[in-house]
DNA sequence: CACCATGTTCCTTG
DNA sequence: CCAAGGAACATGGT
């Protein structure tokens, strides 16, 4: 489920619901988790503290921790990788197969679920320290995005996917905001003009909202009942899913919402890159026709 | 069976 | 040393 919109939407969840409680005791069941903290000292670290506040930084949660002591604050950080959630369930319920680190606040279990294992829940911080600017800073300029850009040759669809340039967009977003902005994914990033990095950036601030205000609207009872969260890409069903407020990402041979010329994908840095080869590229296809000949869902 | 998947990190190559 | 590309990680869905 993660891209900056949803683990800000996560965030906001989980603050009210872990303030002030304590971790009474933690459960290891995937030590690769923590990497490169050891068990030993993520249990020591993490065993008896209250949970001071729930925060965001580019896809990583910021937990804020006090140790039993009453000392200085600590900071426990969390990336929910490819396939990370994390909720309060029941202590009665089973836990899932893919629980990899649960703790025990007393009623309820915190867990996070990772079925890939890809995330992490550490007190290892030296990756923020690698982190670019958040995209929703306000005081960030274009002028210093394109600074970042003009020395890369590499395509702007794969520039937006690193961190150190811009700290939170993922694939998906990425594909997104390039069609807001009307900019072609293949476009060398040292080729792009000031000004289309500034409509760049209006577009994927646009994009990131716009995530935001419609995943605040979906109900995150992820003790209740169900389980499941309804911010999931995929797997979901039902009106409202996620996938249906995507522009152009998964959406191979369907009309372009603006021209109705047919999605492409391309794969660029071994990831999918999905955009409309007329707003974008400015090739002259036909509108209209699929143009294709796969069957997506 | 084949291919695809929201992310990051490591290794190789140039 | 840097930039860029690819594989690896691990599991599941289609």
């Amino acid at each position: 489920m993660p891209e900056l919109p949803e683990v800000e939407i996560l965030v906001r969840h989980l603050d009210p619901l872990l303030r002030n409680r304590v971790i009474r005791s933690v459960d290891v069941r995937r030590e690769k988790i923590l990497r490169p903290t050891s068990p030993a000292e993520f249990a020591r670290r993490a065993t008896g503290a209250k949970i001071l506040s729930v925060a965001r930084r580019a896809k990583y949660l910021l937990f804020a921790l006090r140790p039993p002591g009453g000392k200085e604050a600590d900071l426990l950080i969390g990336h929910l990788g490819m396939t990370g959630r994390i909720y309060l369930a029941p202590r009665d319920r089973p836990l899932p197969r893919h629980a990899a680190v649960v703790f025990d606040l007393g009623l309820h279990y915190c867990v996070f679920e990772d079925t890939r294992y890809f995330g992490r829940m550490t007190f290892d911080t030296a990756p923020l320290a690698e982190l670019g600017p958040e995209p929703l800073e306000p005081g960030l300029r274009a002028e210093v995005l394109w600074q970042g850009l003009r020395r890369s040759r590499q395509a702007i669809k794969v520039k937006l996917l690193d961190q150190s340039l811009l700290a939170g967009i993922g694939n998906i977003y990425a594909s997104e905001s390039l069609f807001v902005a009307g900019i072609a994914p293949c476009r060398r990033a040292d080729r792009l003009k000031i000004d289309e990095v500034s409509i760049l950036l209006r577009a994927i601030r646009k994009v990131l909202r716009e995530a935001i205000a419609a995943g605040s609207t979906v109900p995150l009872d992820f003790a209740g009942a169900e389980g499941r969260d309804g911010l999931f890409y995929y797997g979901s069903s039902g009106p409202g899913r996620y996938e249906e407020r995507l522009r152009v990402y998964d959406r191979l041979g369907q009309p372009c919402l603006r021209c109705r010329a047919p999605i492409r994908r391309t794969v660029q840095a071994g990831r999918s890159t999905y955009f409309c080869p007329r707003c974008q590229c400015g090739l002259r296809v036909r509108a209209g026709s699929t143009g294709n000949t796969s069957r997506d869902r």
